[in-house]
DNA sequence: CGGCTTTGACCCGCGC
DNA sequence: GCGCGGGTCAAAGCCG
């Protein structure tokens, strides 16, 4: 029944995606491979037996196929979105987005707290239009560290508390859901919900429920422009593994952009709902980080090219998506070729 | 009964 | 110094 155990699923997306889209030599690969393979494990017999069984797979590997290819086509749109945002940010500020977040980080650096409080504040107004904006905009911190030891004895200016990872999360949400819950397959305590002067929407406050051994924070609150869109926005690192690894988290999430701060990444996820897989494209480990990150570049094809390899290595670290992947494509040609050799 | 949520009170940094 | 506003605390209530 497993296909997938019988097929290569490596898919070998790193260097070349577009061969998603250009089916041809892929389908021929993956079709040779898997009837090849199919024949060989396969023996004569019991042939009738397993025909029905096979159908019945067959379907279900076609919905999954058709699952799949909606949330590659909505990935790409997102990134489609992502990428424009950004040229926009960059065309509306090229002074200091060319500078993108290293001339931010140099602000930082060299100003008061209280002007990092102002950032921290316009960025908070940033709203989903501006999703990269965020990642541009908001206030960069130093490597990670946990800061679980210094909760509860010291009463640290805030600032070192924003030391630690801060990361922000979009979540599209049904309109009617009016529930600050973003699930992301940890637990969280509320601790606390406040009305904001900026955001006529309350801001939730939530706890690892693993504190105060695990220092993570996270607000929750809706984006003022789009209702739909709650912004969560995380603090520090979780020191536990991820809950969801032992049990299934059902989310009803169904697309949200992740971006992290400073040096920390920036990624876009993609949530199926019912605890579908996470695909994270990781955005940040650009050499132009180091080097002038020139907003023209961005259009380059070079980064470009960068983009989309993240893109596909984020997929392809996978283990499970590229199986569920292999599955559905084969499945689709195994269907289709006996439909051909029924012709 | 324990864990979680709610919500008003309190703390503290910042701007004026 | 004072007021404002964001963040946190903690008591009360709720729920399984």
């Amino acid at each position: 029944m497993e296909y997938t155990s019988l097929i290569d699923t490596s898919l070998d997306l790193n260097v070349k995606p577009l061969r998603l889209i250009d089916n041809g030599s892929l389908k021929q690969e993956v079709r040779s491979n898997f009837i090849d393979q199919l024949g060989r494990k396969m023996p004569l017999v019991k042939e009738e037996e397993n025909h029905g069984a096979l159908m019945e797979e067959l379907n279900r590997v076609s919905a999954e196929n058709q699952k799949l290819t909606q949330m590659l086509t909505v990935m790409c749109e997102n990134y489609d979105a992502l990428r424009k945002h950004l040229m926009d940010y960059m065309d509306k500020n090229p002074s200091s987005g060319g500078g993108g977040t290293d001339d931010i980080n140099n602000n930082n650096n060299n100003n008061n707290a209280s002007k990092k409080r102002k950032l921290a504040e316009s960025s908070s107004n940033i709203n989903n239009d501006t999703i990269v904006d965020a990642a541009v905009a908001t206030t960069t911190n130093g490597p990670s560290e946990s800061s679980s030891s210094d909760e509860g004895s010291c009463k640290k200016p805030r600032e070192e508390h924003i030391k630690s990872k801060i990361s922000r999360v979009y979540v599209r949400t049904e309109a009617s859901d009016t529930s600050l819950i973003v699930k992301d397959g940890y637990q969280w305590r509320k601790y606390g919900q406040k009305v904001t002067r900026d955001n006529p929407s309350p801001r939730a406050y939530f706890k690892c429920s693993f504190a105060p051994s695990c220092p993570v924070k996270k607000k929750v609150q809706r984006s003022i422009e789009d209702q739909s869109i709650l912004v969560a926005t995380y603090e520090g690192e979780h020191n536990h593994p991820h809950p969801s690894k032992m049990e299934n988290t059902s989310t009803t999430s169904k697309c949200c952009v992740t971006t992290t701060i400073g040096s920390v990444p920036c990624s876009t996820s993609l949530s199926s709902s019912g605890g579908g897989p996470t695909i994270t494209l990781d955005l940040t480990k650009q050499k132009s980080h180091e080097t002038n990150p020139n907003p023209r570049k961005l259009e380059s094809p070079e980064f470009q090219h960068f983009l989309i390899e993240q893109m596909a290595s984020s997929l392809t670290k996978d283990p499970s998506f590229k199986a569920a992947l292999a599955a559905a494509i084969s499945g689709k040609f195994l269907q289709h070729n006996n439909q051909t050799e029924k012709w």
